[in-house]
DNA sequence: TATCATTTTTACCGTTTGGTCAAATCTCTT
DNA sequence: AAGAGATTTGACCAAACGGTAAAAATGATA
């Protein structure tokens, strides 16, 4: 007992990770996006998880010492990835620019994590056991923010008067119906498997719903 | 063999279902609602289902042979559903008109039918490995179809120019939002676990979202 | 009330599942 | 090259899983 050892049953509580143990983990955690995102958390197995990333159960089990807690570390994971685009939302800006500009980031984030989009959208379904808390704290406060800078715009006759929380609604449904719903979206239009290209008709949709006029005012012609 | 006889292995093929069976199938196609629509195909068990039907689970698989069947026959169900809102778009209305009430019969559908949205949901996720076929055929061409509508109002100038079926995308995601998203709807919101209040002031934002403008011209003052 | 079809239950089966354990192997440092 | 620690594996376990068989119980009908 001269040096706090490094090692513990755990290879995660230890002080540095090694370079087998790091190359791993990001194994683990690439496969287990991959089966959660599909699956959920019920209809996830071990089995595939360790199957996909090539790699034995309990070799798995190793890293990570049970299914919740793989789940959770995916799930803390994403929860950066999505407030992200949310916290930079500026009330110094003008509105059409601060919500162009998130919708923009909103769509690429559907675009380039789609896994992750749906790992979240999984979740929710399954009525938001794990990430409930984070919900009703983190990002409830952050939306409280969020919708008073809407709330002020609109004081100020810059945004059309609208709950500003269901307008974040609408942007977050849009924008992640794009990865969660892509197989549907594929289907509709014909596209194959792996054909994403529908994300700049998306964006330009979106622009047009959320900047501009969709329905022209009545004319009596 | 006088009479052909109604009787068959599978209670489903019979000519006229008895009382017992009508309850019965009911009472299990609620209850696999139930546990499908928060699990998914593969997160929800036969166990979980009996139990929730009040039924042994032999019991159960005497009225639907497997579990793959109980969740075709939701599915099956949920399709005429999930369509009805849409059929009903006519060419002949004010597009203010016909997006309106669209927006409004989808909305109401995600109040009413807030698990079969989910069970919908859910299937996307899983990449729609039961109904890729109902996407691919009788969705796209319906879709197809009401596109042409509005496309025939672009054309006329009644709708700004944008991807039809782009814009039906968006009031999918906009209003199943409310049903497949319902807690993280109401964890942000503060409110109590069973309190749907929020459809309200959702469809007075769709309203302001779709039919009017967001954010005002730009004003040079 | 006797009969027959329908419905329900009990007991079970093989497989899959999440997870453990100890032994074996590998890797890094000295 | 040896020792210590890190990593991997194979064998295993109890519980949960989807599903079956046959007998028992119930219901309808004549």
């Amino acid at each position: 007992m001269t040096q706090i050892s490094a090692s513990s049953e755990n290879p995660a509580e230890r002080r540095s990770k090694t370079r087998i143990q790091k190359e791993n983990e990001t194994r683990i955690l690439l496969a287990a996006l991959e089966v959660f995102s599909e699956n959920g958390f019920r209809g996830a197995t071990l089995d595939r998880i360790a199957a996909t990333a090539k790699m034995s159960k309990p070799n798995l089990l190793y890293y990570f010492k049970n299914k919740e807690e793989l789940h959770v570390a995916l799930l803390t994971d994403l929860l950066d990835v999505w407030l992200a685009p949310l916290r930079e939302i500026s009330p110094h800006g003008e509105p059409a620019d601060e919500i162009g500009s998130y919708i923009r980031r909103k769509l690429e984030s559907s675009r380039q994590f789609p896994r992750e989009s749906r790992l979240f959208a999984n979740e929710m379904l399954a009525g938001a056991p794990h990430i409930g808390d984070f919900l009703q704290s983190e990002l409830k406060q952050l939306v409280d923010e969020k919708a008073a800078i809407f709330q002020g715009w609109i004081d100020e006759r810059r945004l059309a008067p609208c709950d500003p929380r269901h307008l974040l609604f609408a942007i977050w449904s849009t924008t992640q119906h794009y990865a969660d719903f892509s197989v549907q979206v594929r289907h509709v239009l014909g596209l194959q498997p792996g054909d994403v290209s529908y994300y700049e008709e998306a964006l330009s949709m979106l622009e047009t719903l959320f900047l501009s006029r969709l329905v022209p005012p009545a004319s009596t012609n």
